[in-house]
RNA sequence: GGCCCCAUCGUCUAGUGGCCUAGGAUACUGGCCUCUCACGCCAGAGACCCGGGUUCGAGUCCCGGUGGGGCCGCCA
């Protein structure tokens, strides 16, 4: 068998969204599995809507997620000569003509035929009057009237399209560009793609594309059409549905291992396997597990995945992840080989579900000066602690090695000589040094943050649970 | 409106005629662990869209209905 090519062809005019990115990683891990080529390609025809940026942030995203192509980028507007080669063919082997129907006029025909319930086609005006090529005219398909195209889809089966649901659909544009249909042909024949793989909203184009191969007298590739990703209320994926861009996810703290595994298991299946490593995917990726139901976005897994990661990671790789996350909550974060920023970075680890949410957990070891939830402090940084707090600052700065061990057993021996619950001593001397009523191990951030920080924020304490007695 | 696709717990899914008393994951509930919150462990609740067939036997095959999605552009 030759070599299997895949291709990913985003139209440059907005930024990888999930959907895309699970084509995307479909395309490559199947032609990944076949020791293949991945190819990009900017679908970017429509000047009108296609931007820079977005191919900027388009390969970003797929090298975020690791899902390097092996070949392009291409660029359909570098590639007109090659489209008006493959036209100017079809027209002089009459399999094509040329329309002079005013655009205007077309459209009114299309509404005119929604609005009697018929279905909206071209109906062939120009189909006999042996135009050439004039300003303002398009070149049209001639499209073949009776009989059927069977698309032999990978994921479906066979699916039969009627050659009377097709029309003379357009090819070239008056100003000689190609459109959607046209272009993704010449590119698939003449780039060598074996295996077209691409969301469903595209498997009702397919006939035609087939039909354009026999065409031009190539054979066409190989299709496979997975359903689409809905929205969590089961609508059209977009932008009420959160963060649309896969940087934005990003940007939020996912890791792309997470965002893959996702992105993999929408649509995809490997018995009750729900973690694949990236090689795992590889190996086992195969377009027959590809299921037939549109999936829905489900942003709880996702989150779910991503703290499953955040847990696997190396904390010196997550401590260098989330460095970005703490300067932008204003933190200069220390040096990712730091010995007590790694332990710092271990004691949120199995908490934090996204690394800004680690980088937030992780802010009281960093600021200055604690500052107290209001609900947390009224309830726990009471005059009653206060005596307790006193003797807990002396035993302190007398402790000979302040390190786990010993700070839980001098907390245990001080609570039952002030007849409390060891927690009803961890909770206000957690608020002391956290500011909140949630927090790593009290012993555990005591070790991080140091006797000089403890105490400091200790006798803090203090003073507030004065203070405050006084206001009343 | 026409054509096409799809249909298992809330969600992602396993399931290819008897291993199904429908499995896993997530979310949810309860418990254990425990200095709080997580993690971890244990338990619970939760689904075969409806109606006909075929068959000794149907979640699984066929037909119809219903529901959802897609396409019908000089967008891609």
């Amino acid at each position: 068998m030759s070599k299997i090519k895949t291709r990913f062809p985003p139209s440059p005019t907005g930024h990888l969204h999930l959907g895309g990115a699970r084509t995307a990683l479909f395309n490559w891990l199947f032609a990944r599995h076949h020791e293949g080529i991945f190819l990009l390609r900017f679908e970017d025809t429509d000047r009108e809507r296609s931007r820079k940026e977005f191919v900027d942030s388009i390969k970003e995203a797929l090298e975020w997620l690791e899902l390097f192509w092996d070949e392009g980028p291409y660029f359909q507007t570098e590639r007109l000569e090659i489209y008006a080669s493959y036209a100017q063919k079809l027209f002089e082997e009459g399999k094509a003509y040329y329309c002079e129907c005013p655009p205007e006029l077309l459209e009114k025909k299309r509404k005119q035929a929604l609005a009697e319930g018929r279905k909206p086609k071209y109906d062939g005006t120009c189909r006999q009057k042996g135009l050439g090529p004039g300003p303002g005219r398009v070149l049209r398909f001639k499209c073949p009237q009776v009989g059927t195209t069977v698309v032999e889809d990978l994921i479906r089966g066979p699916v039969a399209f009627d050659h009377q649901e097709l029309d003379d659909f357009v090819l070239l544009r008056p100003d000689g560009t190609p459109t959607y249909q046209f272009a993704v042909v010449v590119d698939d024949l003449t780039m060598g793609i074996t295996h077209v793989i691409r969301g469903d909203d595209h498997l009702s184009n397919t006939p035609k594309q087939i039909l354009l191969f026999e065409a031009l007298g190539a054979p066409p590739p190989h299709y496979a059409h997975v359903p689409m990703i809905l929205g969590p209320d089961g609508t059209r994926l977009s932008k009420r549905h959160g963060a649309l861009s896969i940087l934005a996810y990003r940007d939020e703290g996912y890791l792309p291992q997470a965002m893959r595994n996702y992105l993999v298991r929408l649509g995809w299946s490997y018995g009750d396997q729900e973690i694949f490593s990236l090689e795992e995917m590889i190996e086992k990726f195969d377009l027959s597990r590809v299921s037939k139901s549109p999936a829905r976005f489900d942003p709880d897994k996702l989150l779910a995945l991503n703290a499953h990661y955040i847990r696997q990671e190396d904390t010196a790789r997550l401590a260098e992840m989330v460095r970005p996350f703490l300067e932008k909550l204003g933190i200069t974060p220390p040096d990712a080989q730091d010995p007590r920023f790694l332990k710092a970075v271990e004691s949120v680890k199995p908490r934090a579900r996204t690394l800004k949410e680690m980088a937030e957990m992780m802010l009281f070891y960093f600021v200055p000066e604690v500052t107290y939830e209001e609900k947390a402090a009224r309830k726990f940084l009471t005059p009653q602690i206060a005596p307790a707090l006193a003797e807990l600052i002396k035993r302190l700065e007398a402790l000979p090695s302040f390190e786990e061990k010993a700070l839980e057993s001098l907390f245990r021996g001080l609570a039952e000589e002030f007849q409390l619950k060891l927690k009803h001593l961890a909770q206000p001397v957690r608020v002391a040094l956290t500011g909140r009523t949630v927090s790593p191990g009290l012993f555990e951030i005591m070790d991080i943050l140091g006797r000089e920080t403890v105490l400091k924020r200790l006798r803090k304490a203090l003073e507030f649970i004065e203070k405050e007695a006084q206001n009343g």
